[in-house]
DNA sequence: TATGGTTGTCTAGATTAATAGACATTTTGG
DNA sequence: CCAAAATGTCTATTAATCTAGACAACCATA
């Protein structure tokens, strides 16, 4: 059932087996996930194990424990997160979470490497602006992501996300009204070290990394992306 | 660098840190780890911590300590397990590791599914054999795989395989001398809750199904079989 | 051979995780 | 309104994990 003394604590496996459980539908035909007791029987631990499980599902916003009731599921799927000509961060997830957040981790003026100026369209060398985000909702990591731009067109752009809190904001401030995505790449690999701290990801965890450039209407390239989702807490959809 | 309270103990952290260290060859200018009070200052943690990682990464087969001289690294690569014509499981992990074992999990006798049906060139219903088994290399397990039999044919398999270990050999022992590969499709997604006890997976890794056809030389299907390996410990190489 | 650097082992203590039990509080339903 | 069933809270205890320090054993090499 559960292991001990592998490293990890009961109360995370069981947290990921009712985590699995959930989006699994085991629970569909109530919407209430088992009673505390019966999750202990089960898995064969104290009620308060499980209860730590069930807070730290709580933290996560996948359920809400009623005194007197049962423990709620209030969500159930993955977030989605639609890939399209439009896509916008916020907007995508929209009322899929209460609460999004896109934190700047740091931002640099470098000169543009040649993977980076084939994708923005500059000279190699040319100078761009990095920026390194965390994207989370609810008050957890969903993603992770660096972004390039050029450091000619938008030379502010760091200092209006630190204000603004959004990329399409930002480009805003920046004059660039609207944009759109014009390719966007997907693979999925393991998660390094980094993304393992940034997103608090188990050992072994999957991220989802999505190459993307935006541009504006005219078609020229005005943000290069790589965003790494926790693969477990997202599902892509492809619009067409 | 680690995280406490998070549910996953330190010592599995830095183990995992370091597992992703030497498969990205980070220490392959010496062949050996740094010095456990390296690591611990590091890491930032009591040496003895650090030692329980590298305890772990030693009873994986990926480290060995020596006394005096420092801890060397004697497994760089995850297991390659090559997928061709021929692909045979024990024949292609060969000699990259010391003590492969196969066992056997469990057994039955079912009514084919239209699934299990479609891929042996079976009617619907017909009488099938499953067979349940784990596959470990040096005493960690690797893969663990179900696969289904005509039980007309081959009624006595899960007897031989009991008493032979081996595929290979219980096909022989039923008469069939020869076998190629005829079609392999795979996927990778997170491990089940099955999974993850039976390979002792971190929670959230990922497995690589491989579902496989093997036919007999007239191109009967004899075999279909679905494989899940623990992704983070084998590579699968497509031999075409 | 002497020295510095490394792993191995031991003891002790602090912190965290898990168990155990009791009882309060709240909701639901008869 | 009462009883059953569920979560919330509290205390106490045990087990596992991590820290700290000291020293032994071993290897390489100057």
């Amino acid at each position: 059932m559960v292991e001990r003394q592998i490293g990890v604590a009961l109360w995370r496996q069981i947290a990921d087996r009712i985590r699995l459980s959930i989006s699994n539908g085991d629970y569909d035909a109530t919407g209430m996930a088992p009673p505390e007791t019966v999750l202990a029987a089960q898995f064969g631990v104290n009620r308060h194990t499980v209860r730590s499980a069930l807070a730290s599902l709580a933290d996560e916003g996948l359920v809400t424990a009623v005194q007197g009731r049962g423990t709620m599921i209030t969500r159930k799927e993955r977030l989605n997160f639609p890939i399209s000509r439009r896509t916008r961060f916020s907007q995508g997830l929209g009322n899929q979470a209460r609460d999004l957040e896109a934190r700047l981790l740091d931002h640099a003026q470098m000169p543009a490497t040649r993977e980076i100026a084939d994708a923005l369209g500059l000279a190699p060398g040319a100078p761009c602006i990095r920026l390194d985000l965390l994207s989370s909702a609810d008050g957890r990591g969903v993603s992770c992501s660096t972004s390039y731009f050029s450091a000619e067109r938008f030379p502010q752009i760091a200092a209006h996300f630190a204000t603004l809190g959004s990329i399409t904001r930002s480009f805003a401030a920046s004059g660039l009204d609207d944009y759109v995505r014009a390719s966007t790449e997907i693979v999925a690999r393991h998660a390094d070290a980094n993304e393992l701290v940034l997103l608090k990801l188990s050992p072994g965890a999957i991220v989802i990394e999505a190459q993307a450039i935006n541009a504006d209407l005219q078609g020229r390239p005005v943000q290069y992306s790589r965003t790494r989702f926790a693969a477990d807490r997202v599902k892509l959809t492809i619009e067409t």
